[in-house]
DNA sequence: AGGTTCATGTAACCCGTTACATGATTTC
DNA sequence: GAAATCATGTAACGGGTTACATGAACCT
């Protein structure tokens, strides 16, 4: 059996702050910054059975006076302590090259799921692994021969800004957690 | 028939600059800041073979003495005409939250796509897509709970300060081309 | 009576991941 | 002669996208 896919891991971290209806988390993608999660009933419904397979949640039927009935999920603690493992992996290079959007679901959870002291070393591993990562993309923006485009050029830089922006934020945010 | 997916385009974009054959791609991928496309086999053969369906690409065997035969692809007219099509579509919403990879993937290749011109005119509804957008999020950052923690709310900054950032290197990216 | 919101689901399709397979050529 | 690199492929699997379906309750 597979473990679960990010959104999957959304899910589990949403139920392990309040029990709810696929519905209700639909609204939440839909309605939040978590918008780059897909909202449609076609992922969520099968993720949450999967979920509810693995013994990670359990969903009940509610009947409820007047209104159309739901499932209510909670998360059991076969869940949590899967979100507990998941949440306290450590931070590959990969990672931040390929799958930043679930190093930054892991770190928006880490304090209700891991706590603060647990949170920081996060922001320290990433620290050292964007200071290791940025600077191999200044060498080859550096490097990049006359003959590319300017807007090739601009989209690498494009990138490294934004690891910039998140090198400086994390520098920040573990100051937050060291005060 | 479906159109291209972004590796598709990314293949697509790399194959008008250059003639290659999918190893060729795959090492590009492999070795450069385009690591986030994957370089796995699986993924880039049947990708060619689909844009070669599609008639967006051609490959043809070269025997070269001495060396393992392979396939060599090249852009075809349509394959150009497919290009331009995808670097001119609008600037949504939905892509800079949801696709941004794919927004910058158009960017990086529209000075030899679609020309000077059409970059800064794209960069500036990227620019009115972003001032539009950021506001909302530090709308909601502003309006979060004391009971959310810390890691929660430091999260949501993080991204807003990526768009931040992309937002102030549009600017200067636009001023670049307007000189 | 008819449209909107609440609420859950399913089915087809596509494509990326992972793993395996093959064989030639180059290097040590 | 073994290992690494060049080079291309295939097959199973899983899950996200899109679209469709259903029906109750609520509002006008």
């Amino acid at each position: 059996m597979n473990s679960p896919t990010t959104l999957g891991y959304a899910l589990l971290a949403l139920l392990h702050q309040n029990s709810a209806s696929g519905y209700d988390l639909r609204k939440f993608f839909f309605a939040t910054p978590m918008k780059s999660f897909s909202d449609s009933p076609g992922a969520i419904y099968p993720a949450l059975r999967r979920l509810e397979k693995h013994g990670f949640v359990r969903g009940q039927v509610q009947d409820r006076a007047g209104l159309r009935r739901r499932r209510l999920f909670r998360i059991t603690s076969a869940g949590q302590a899967e979100l507990k493992r998941w949440a306290g992996l450590g931070l590959t290079r990969d990672d931040v090259v390929s799958n930043f959007k679930e190093v930054m679901l892991r770190f928006g959870f880490m304090d209700e799921v891991l706590g603060r002291e647990a949170s920081a070393r996060f922001l320290k591993s990433l620290i050292a692994e964007l200071a290791a990562y940025v600077p191999s993309l200044r060498v080859y923006l550096d490097a990049m021969e006359k003959n590319v485009s300017l807007s090739g050029k601009l989209a690498l830089e494009s990138g490294i800004l934004q690891y910039e922006a998140t090198l400086q934020w994390a520098k920040k945010a573990l100051a937050a957690y060291e005060r």
